[in-house]
DNA sequence: TATTGTTATACTCTATAACTATA
DNA sequence: TATAGTTATAGAGTATAACAATA
């Protein structure tokens, strides 16, 4: 109930002042907050990274996940991935329509299909990894080791704070 | 151009054992996959704290922001949101419908608004910063101040990779 | 009956260009 | 000329329902 003593001005539809820089010490108070922002930064220099393959941030998954896990099921891949079973068809087809990957069919179970890796799939994987390296050596400007485990095991705490999937947001 | 050890299956085209689960070891290499999943688990999470208020995340950032610093113009906010002026309009429109804030004409620029939170908006700011703590709690599940400390820490670093704005992403 | 992949659809978020009224 | 707010529009991302083929 209390209200940040830093950021208030003064009352009632005070005067806007113009050049003066909009606080956001109340909002600062939430790790989300920054969690968010960090986000955004990465998510925009990390499809910067990969516009020059023709990847994006599910495609680029996607296909880590394939390469890594050859035969997996469209299902297993969504489920992983967390996204809906009917929005990764189309994420497939373009991996498939640029011949990275390849739907056959499983025998024992002819609903279901094992994706896999072509040569070229498993050549631009190795091009991702590098480009995406280069990335997170750009944005993590030198944090430390320690920071850097710190970190994810503080993400990997708030992942479990939920039950599983996170969708709905 | 190594390959991680522990997740590769066999070679080509290799059978989809069903039961067995998908690794995802190649992309916890990278913090960035692990910001994006607790990012994912906290939007979740705050946006059902925040649905019975009838907010979303950007209209409680805007609510705060307008709060805190009462009288700022449009374009201000929009900058301190990091989202364009366009899409700030119909965030704006929700809330002034919802007679939570004013769109006040400046005198000295009659171009811009100076936007002002109404009584109504000012308890509502209340309640949201009360549900959104809650929401903080339940998702950090026990971090230690420490570890917030360093998180938020490197949050900052990493949007100090940036420019400053981190759109086109 | 249940599941896999699919189609269609809708809703949110975001980016861009162009307009208006002011400066 | 440039800026503040606005409108319109298009592209992502995502959620839901329903269908065909198969289990």
């Amino acid at each position: 109930m209390k209200r940040p003593a830093a950021a208030r001005r003064d009352a009632a539809t005070s005067a806007p002042e113009a050049g003066q820089q909009v606080s956001d010490d109340t909002l600062r108070e939430f790790i989300g907050y920054h969690i968010k922002r960090a986000f955004n930064v990465v998510q925009a220099d990390l499809n910067q990274a990969l516009k020059p393959l023709g990847l994006r941030m599910v495609t680029y998954s996607a296909l880590v996940l394939i390469v890594d896990n050859p035969g997996l099921r469209q299902s297993q891949l969504a489920e992983a991935l967390d996204v809906e079973r009917a929005n990764l068809v189309v994420i497939i087809d373009e991996l498939e329509g640029r011949d990275l990957i390849t739907r056959d069919r499983v025998p024992t179970d002819r609903r279901a299909y094992a994706l896999n890796p072509t040569l070229a799939g498993r050549r631009l994987y190795d091009r991702a990894l590098e480009a995406v390296r280069g990335h997170e050596r750009r944005i993590l400007n030198g944090m430390t080791e320690e920071t850097k485990l710190a970190v994810i095991g503080a993400m990997s705490l708030i992942r479990q704070s939920s039950g599983g999937g996170s969708k709905g947001g």
